[in-house]
Formats: C-alpha cells, structure tokens, sequence
DNA sequence: TATGAATGAGGCTTCATTCAT
DNA sequence: CATGAATGAAGCCTCATTCAT
C-alpha cells in the first residue's frame, strides 16, 4: 500500500513525487518520525503540520514536499509501522506442529506485546480511524490477515473434529479478534489496569474454550 | 447524572436558567432531540453549535442558555438515550429463573436491537470517545452495568459448578462484553453486513462456550 | 441578480443569510463601501479580505458572517454600482424624439463620463474578467442591455432607410460598443491621454459614420 | 528587445550564462516552448514554474539559470510569437496599389486570423496585462505600430480627400483598432460565436463606413 | 430569556525563489 | 550548467463563544 492510497476514489491529484535524492531521502524519514512522535504525544487530531515539520527540524512547506496531507503522513507512519512488526517477527505462520492451545496463547501475547509496544500510536490510529472512514479502511485491512488466517484455522480444526462445527468461522473470527484488539486497546490505550499475563492467559482461555478446542 | 457532570472534577454548574420556565424547558427538549439529529447525520466532530440551533429553529445564542458547550449537550443526548432505552424495557434483570442459555441469547438480541436502532448515534459516540476523554468514561460507565452483572453472573455460575472456573470473572466479563459491542459497532455503525440472527447466535454460542457454560 | 448569483453551477453552499437586524445591515453596508474602496486602490487581485474587513473597522470572521468570499463581495460592489448609475439616471430610453446624431452623442458621452468617474472600479473589474470566468459574464450581462439596445436601433435606422442595410445589426452593435468601452478603458483606467471632448466627439461620429446615418 | 527588458526603467540585467553553451541555447528553448504550452493551457496567472520547468524535462532550478521570472519567460514567449507572425508573413507593407477597400479587408483578415490562431496566448496575454502593468506595456507597444501605421493613412487619406476629415487620425486609429482587437477577443478567446467571415466583412465596413471612404 | 451578529485565534496550503550537491 | 529539495511569507477560512439589543 502506497502512503496515500487510501482509496478515496479521488483522482489524488498533485501527490508530491518519490524522493529522488539522498537528501530528498533523509528529510522524508525524518518527517515520518517526527511524525510518528507528535501523533504518539497528541493524537491524530490534535496533531499539527507545523509540529511535526518542527519536529523533524525542516520548514513547515517542506512538509509537502513529501506528503500532501496529515493523512498522508500517517498512512506512512502506519505503514512503516507495519513493516517494522513484519520484520520483528511478530511471525505469520509457524504454529505448525506446536500443540494448539499454545499456539493460540503465541499469537495472543505476540499481539497483545506489540500493541502494547505501539501503544500511543494504536491509540491515535483509533481515533483517526473514528474521524475518517479512510483509516477505518486501513484498520479494516490490517486487521483483515488475522481474521482470515483464524478464520482458516478455525474451518479447519472443525473439519478435524476440534472444534465447534456449529460456529461460522468467518464471524467467530471476527469476533474473537474483536474480542482481543479491544480488549488491548482499553488495557494499554486507556489504562484499564490488568497485569499482562492473566490477559493473555483469560484471552487464550477464552478463545480455546469458545471454539471447545480440547484442552491438549 | 447531569447533563454537565462529565467527569471534570468540577462541582456542576449551577443548571443554566433556561429549565425553569414553561418556555425554558420547551427550548431545552427543542435543543436536545436537534442535537440528537444532527449528531445523527454528522457525527460527533462535524456537529456545528449553529445547526443544532437551527435545527432546533432557535438562535444561536440560545443554544448557550441551555447548554455550556458542544460536550454538555452530547451527554444530554446520551442521557435521554439512555432513558429511553430503560423506557423502551431494555430490561435489567429478568433473567430470573429462564434457562440460563436463554437468558444469555436474550441479553444479546436485546442489546443488539438497541444497537441497531441507535447505530447513529452509536457511531457518534465511538468518535466522541475517540476524541475526548470525558465519554471514555461516560462509555465506560454506560458499559460498567453490564460488566458487573455479567461478572456477578459468571462468578456465580463457576460456584455453582456451571462455568469455567480458572476464568477471571471481571476480566472474562470485560472480554466477553467488549466483544459483543464491537461486533455491533463493525456491523451497524460500519455497516459491515452480517445477518441479524446469525450474529445473535453466534454471539451467544461463544459466550455459552467461552464459560463452558452446559447446553442444557 | 443575487450578490452570490455568478452562474457557476456551484450548489452554492454556505451563502451567508441575508441581513435580518439593523446592526447586521449597518455592517453589510460598511463591509461593500469598504470593498468598493479596497478594490479601487489596490485592484481585484491584490485586494485582501482583511484590509476590507479592517476597512470596515470589523474582525476577519465578520467578513463571513456577510459573504462567501472576494467574488462574493465583488459581485455585490458591482450591483450596488449598477444601482447607483439607474439612480444617477443613466438613463436608458429617452432618445425619443431628439435628433439622431444628438441622440448618439448623449450616449456615448453619459457613458464615457460614467466610465470615467467610476474609472478605479472598472479597472478593478477588467482584472475580475481577466481572472475569473465568472465576471466575464458579469461583464458580458453588463453590457448586454446596451448592446440589444443598439442592435434594435439599428435595425430600425436600416428599416427607415438612414443606416447601412449590409451591415450585421447584432455584430455592428457589439463591434460599436467594443469601441467605445475599450477607448473608455484605455483611457479612464490606463490613463492614456485624450481630451474628454476630443473623445466624445470622434467616438460619436465614428459610430455615426460606421452606420452611414446622414448628418442631422 | 530582450526578454527581461520590459521597461522597468532598470538597465537590462546581462544575459544569463545559460544562452551561451550549446546545451544552454537548448534548455532555454525548451524552456520558452514548454512556457508557450503552459501559459496556453492554464492562463498567465495559473502557470506555475515548476509546471513550466516540467514540461521542459528540465529541473525547476534551471529555469532560473535561463529566466528570472514568470514575466520574464512571458516577454520571451511573446517576443517568439511576434518574430513567427512577421516571417510567417503578416506582412507590414504591402497594401501599396491595391484598391483601398480591399486593403483593409486583407489587414484585418489577417489580423484576425492570427489571433484565431493564438487565441491561448492571446487570452494569457490579456490575463497579463489585466495583472501586471509591465504587459499593458507589451500590449501598447504591439498595437503601436498598427495605430501608428492606420492613422498616417488615414492623414493620408484625409489629405487625399478619401476620408473624414472631421476625424483625429490618432484617436481614429487608436478606436478602430480597439475595435477589431476586442471583437478577436471576445470571438477567439471568449468564445462568443461569430462566422469568421461575417467577422471579417462587417469590421471591414464598419472600418471603411467610418472613415466615409469611397467604395470605389 | 431570546436573538443573531461580532469576535479572533488558529491551522492549512501554495509557490516563487534560493541553495547545497 | 543542471538538479531537485528546502524555505517561509502570506492569505484564506472556520466556528466556538461572547455580547449588544
């Protein structure tokens, strides 16, 4: 996804060009840090052009030099941010022999872990994406890999005898990742305090025992 | 819960003069159910002062007779809501001595209708939380009913033999809660297309498991 | 027409209300008077809608509570100038029974003398046409009268035998027109130097001559 | 008269170093084509340098190694279209014994052909000049040489007895010329329709009408 | 109490021109 | 000479809130 593809239907009209440059470069990733900071300190909304291009130390135009709007930039915060999880290994597929029920208890506290880690911009990202059906979008997409993989499983251990046939995996999935993400989001975005393991280990419970997985 | 008591830490104002008169109140109930409108069709950043007044077919200065700001109405809006809703026999505790099941899946259909019926104003009230604090926790509170009957209900069930008793009740209940609201926000406010029925059984059908709840 | 009224095809969105107090009208009138006399001093382009607004000795924002935008204002500047000159007994229909070449003189020379005194705005106007397409028209409507009223003199002289009949009636009057509010431009607003009553008379025997009506 | 030499009173700055390699004759030409197209296609006011700049392939720095501003490259781009007309034979003299009549029919044919054919850079000119005084200039001194040129024939023909001689020469000539322009104006860049030939005869007559010269 | 106009702080964006490479 | 990113001054407009009638 390109920063500004966000999908409006818009013909996206001057979309400032690729950087070209080293120089061009450097300013560009100063600006998504900056960026990422001042979103992290004051919430999409509240963030300003002017900080974040004072942030990364460059005069307030040359902001668009390189993004055509507070979207934009947040759609290369998010994105980069993206990649950083993909390359940290918050790892897609390797629950491959592991017992079920701690693979599911994997995947929970990895997500649980990193959102907590990426807490002030989960948060801004919430509420953009309250703001702005564009980010709705975004959010929808992130989140989508997660619902189909466990919507996959889910069809899957069914048809193995594992787990409750009368459930339709595509909306379990959902809801059980609704359950989780929203779950993170009161915990580490508002502060609703629950120390960390019981989380993950209610959570995991909670998803094997709605499924009636067997307990190994 | 005043209109005006959002948490602030303030003692209330004394309540604006406009209540007192037979006109006053006019204006007032005037003032909220335009508000109530236009929050419907712009949402809850969008709204403009000057068309819940105009919409109210009252002037603008008016609109502050009555109200203090944008916030003081919404939660006047939120508070008629929930009247209603208790009106309407949304209904707290009837649960008595139905099969437990039932009662779960009743709960839920309810709780989904009521969705369904306000979704705009749902809506609204997701973007005013996302945006400022005071409806973090009006949200919060409005939700709190439910988590602690829920968690009593759970606790109750696990001595009583009925449900899983390594779960932590008021965490499983946030769990199973947030769950529930999310689903319904994906679905009506974002018009994610579900089947009204299958959602509702469906919901039901993990929560029942997730407590390993017997069928009976 | 409508201050607001350019015929763009535009849904015209916000369109300040009319006035509805006596301070409101005191404050409109203020903010085109203003106008009228920023426009003349600094040209269509360079005008601001602050120096306006401070011309008329209110906030920024009060500009918006009574126009739209620079056009806004500019089309009610125009207007109200069109309104002065009908007051100021431009008159449109008193070549009754004059002799005809008298008749062309008194024209062109109300005319020409119009043009002068309100030279500032014309040339304000010229620059409005040359930039947005919206005064083209303005422009284009403003001289229609005088152009069909021409058109049919015209017509008439040729059927009475005392003008030309080879001559287009329509394209001669706005060929004739052309000539006279452009000298009039090029004079009054550019400054080029002609003696007034050198221009009046060339400009009414050109035209006399154009058409071929016999002298007196 | 050199690009830059728009009578500011100002001595000529020297001519940038760009015009004196090979590679720099190139880039300017470029340049000065690409302005062509860009003033064409979005008016005077609209272009913008680094469209300009673009549509030369060439970097937005360059275009100051060539030219020191928009207005800069507009004079040069006009002065282009002046030398294409004269090799292009919109010939100066050559009305010599050709009957009269006919002359002017041809000057003004040709006149109005030319501008037809550059309409898009007409209309920027006018923009120009509408915007910038240094273009009433321009524009002065392009018309200059036919008012001069028409009012010494018309002295001429005065002196003949061929014409008027009730008329000033210099005025006559300043007003007819007014004429044809604006009429080419408001025909090719405005778009009011006209059969060109029905535009070229009536001005013809009007032309010849004026000056009450004999239609031999 | 009601009215509706006035206030003014605050953020966004554009683009001619400069400058480091 | 070319490149293309950086600069920053300027103007526009919105809208919550206040205030004179």
């Amino acid at each position: 996804m390109l920063p500004s593809d966000l999908g409006t239907g818009q013909p996206a009209q001057p979309r400032p060009a690729g950087t070209r440059t080293r120089r061009g470069k450097r300013t560009h990733d100063a600006l998504v840090a900056a960026a990422r900071r001042i979103f992290e300190r004051d919430g999409y909304l509240d963030a300003r052009i002017v900080d974040i291009a004072a942030e990364a130390k460059v005069a307030t135009g040359s902001f668009y030099t390189h993004f055509s709007s507070k979207e934009d930039v947040f759609a290369a915060v998010l994105e980069r941010l993206q990649d950083e999880m993909l390359h940290a290994g918050v790892s897609d597929g390797d629950d491959e022999r592991k017992d079920l029920w701690r693979g599911v208890e994997d995947a929970n506290r990895a997500y649980l872990e990193s959102y907590r880690r990426n807490a002030g911009l989960m948060a801004a990202m919430e509420q953009a994406a309250a703001v702005d059906p564009r980010f709705v979008r975004v959010r929808l997409e992130r989140s989508r890999v997660f619902i189909d993989r466990s919507a996959a499983a889910i069809a899957h251990l069914q048809q193995s005898g594992l787990a409750d046939p009368e459930l339709d995996p595509e909306i379990t999935a959902r809801a059980l990742s609704a359950m989780v993400s929203r779950l993170a989001y009161a915990t580490f975005a508002l502060g609703e305090s629950v120390p960390f393991d019981t989380l993950v280990e209610t959570v995991t419970r909670l998803w094997t025992n709605a499924l009636c997985m067997p307990r190994d």
